[in-house]
DNA sequence: CGCGGTTTTGATGATTGTCAACGCAGGTGG
DNA sequence: CCACCTGCGTTGACAATCATCAAAACCGCG
């Protein structure tokens, strides 16, 4: 197998560095990778990229920032979906239905891609392993949805917000942002909540319930984990819908 | 257009049926969804069609009765993630990534058609207009577990409770399945908790209120729902995230 | 320096869970 | 044919988790 377009090449696509855990890319499919991501846009914190029922049929790769996309309910509340990050195409529903079912905002200074539906369906069908990376990474959307939904029924206030922020070391580890165990985190307690289906003060006193544990710290717009062992045993995470399918890297 | 294939031939496929409301198919497009349920199984109530963790490349269409898709934590609590019904295609996982994500199991007796990885693939890239049919029910799965996750983390038991039931009536009628506002609902009281993040308890308190409030009824294994327009107003359903796109259907 | 949003903490309250008990229906085996 | 057993539904009393209300400290930013 080529590896080139790894070893060798240079990996400036946030695209490539997610889908490079799937499976290694020829040059050529690195090119195609990066071609998806070559328009640009860059928009400030608290910008919303679309709103839920806009007209849109464009999806979007995050290149670089922190972005959620969520709903609204008629009394105001607010429920996160989904947290996507650099690497992650969100939108797929504009594809399909043509207008946007959540809305999409940012929560730090952040980097976009537009792709044309023509464009992803021009990737889907003309090259399978590409299609298979882009299936792969939609069913990773997937399985963390499910995850967050047996978070927010069947977990207690304190797991689930470990488990979330597990989920975010992570994801972040996968695509290479991260190399201690401490990351830049532009949530806040807020925003949390609407993620965990709870109060902000609630989250503000489950925080200082893994503060006082030494499990870890949330501390002006950063995280440090201070015990990933045990921060991860309190969750009963299973990292595996994270990874990779077995068999797909040679590691 | 030729409707030949919906207007003068048979449906007996679920999948003909679900995806019928998505747009009119002509004979050969009919025949390609016929065949992809030809192979069939009969299973009975509390059955489970495979467990979460097991090796499974199928994945199978649902043709007759009611399932459930969840998870089991470590603690043994229980989140069921959708209901699968007749025309929806479950497991799409596993051709990703080899192995189930959730378990699926039987609420009654139910028949399902295996579907083969090489089959889907093979329709997805050789019909590029069943390919959408399958793309936009793979999109109202994702909006339906959206507004599950909204329900949990954001609705009250009792708008959560009559959300889900609104859903189900709506989803029976989009299937034609349900013609006046009662159906069979072989879902206990004790499962309808574990979808809704209840306990079994409140849950009957719930359906209480439902009763008394004269909005519906159930009663061993069925569904009578009296006034559909408050109970839709109770819950404020949003029906769209069903429906098929508008410019789709020629209504 | 003042302002808005966020974090933090306490006091109180509501929604929902837990425990316990009983009725009911269906199935099974003596 | 009936006793028994098991799963499900129903209700009440009580407890716990989490929400709401209130207030103050803090922080970045214009």
């Amino acid at each position: 197998m080529d590896r080139a377009g790894i070893v060798g090449g240079e990996i400036n696509s946030a695209l490539s560095r997610k889908l490079s855990a799937f499976a290694p890319w020829t040059d050529d499919e690195a090119r195609t990778l990066q071609m998806l991501g070559s328009r640009q846009r860059r928009m400030e914190a608290h910008q919303v990229i679309f709103y839920e029922n806009d007209a849109v049929s464009d999806v979007f790769l995050i290149q670089r920032g922190w972005t959620c996309a969520y709903k609204i309910l008629s009394d105001g509340a607010r429920q996160i979906i989904y947290f996507p990050l650099p690497g992650d195409i969100v939108g797929f529903s504009n594809l399909v239905v043509g207008k946007a079912t959540t809305s999409l905002e940012c929560l730090s200074e952040t980097i976009i891609s537009p792709i044309s539906a023509s464009a992803i369906y021009g990737v889907l069908t003309s090259d399978s392993k590409v299609a298979q990376g882009i299936l792969w990474a939609m069913e990773q959307d997937r399985a963390m949805m499910t995850e967050h939904l047996v978070s927010v029924g069947r977990r207690s206030a304190l797991v689930r917000t470990a488990h979330l922020i597990v989920e975010f070391a992570l994801r972040l580890r996968l695509i290479g942002a991260q190399t201690d165990n401490s990351f830049n985190f532009p949530v806040s307690q807020g925003v949390l909540a609407d993620a965990l289906g709870l109060t902000a003060i609630h989250v503000n006193r489950i925080l200082r319930q893994l503060r006082e544990a030494d499990l870890m710290t949330l501390q002006s717009g950063r995280i440090a984990i201070h015990d990933i062992d045990q921060l991860m045993a309190l969750a009963a995470f299973d990292p595996t819908y994270l990874s990779p399918p077995r068999g797909m890297t040679d590691d």
